[in-house]
DNA sequence: TCAATATATAACTATATAGTTATATGGTCA
DNA sequence: TGACCATATAACTATATAGTTATATATTGA
């Protein structure tokens, strides 16, 4: 988007990361690592998801290089691999605020 | 995802605008909108697509604010209503090049 | 090696949605 | 008013994907 013209197939490929952002379980999953890394029973406990759920949202996470992956023993941690996804969401909330400040000036 | 604990529904309502950004399409039209505001027929013109096509994904983009419209006569035009997409846009695209560097030096 | 635990994957179902075709709406000009 | 144009919407189809259940893989410790 910095670039003066996208072809179809970069813009094919910025679709694809904005949709692996797009589920509120993966958010969730990305919300909690925020303060460290995690297992994923622990994640499993902190989401309410399933544990095969939130092993294929880690691996879909994962596979755009939003998480990393480390393994200890038995366990599997995952850690955030692109702090840049924070940056993303807080431009976003940002926008939402905005938005709802002005739908809200509407009624004054 | 500034703040210390999300809700449901927050996560909800973010997913949900990553989601309006995660179609190539609507990218497409968001890039053509760059250059200033643009009719509908324009934007068929530029992006190929059919003109229903094209008239969906403005509404979807503009129920989320992301365009703007102003009729004038027989056409309605389209600009862009929240500028911050393309900040977005520039980070994803930054973090794909960095991904693409490294997959690149692990070949060296 | 065997049982127990943690994680990953496969197969399936249900739902959301992108694109199409056909049609409706609304503005312009004769 | 009526023909014509631009845009929007409705109904439908095809595809992608989130979540489930069942099972496979892999590591640990007895």
């Amino acid at each position: 988007m910095t670039d003066l013209v996208m072809s179809d197939e970069q813009l094919e490929i910025v679709a694809q990361r904005f949709r692996v952002l797009s589920d509120p379980m993966r958010l969730k999953i990305l919300h909690n690592l925020r303060d460290g890394e995690c297992s994923v029973s622990g994640l499993v406990e902190a989401t309410g998801a399933s544990q095969p759920n939130v092993s294929k949202h880690l691996s879909i996470l994962r596979a755009s290089g939003l998480v990393n992956r480390r393994q200890d023993g038995n366990q599997a941690y995952f850690s955030i691999g692109a702090p840049f996804v924070f940056e993303l969401c807080g431009i976003v909330c940002d926008g939402i605020r905005k938005e709802f400040e002005q739908k809200q000036s509407a009624f004054r």
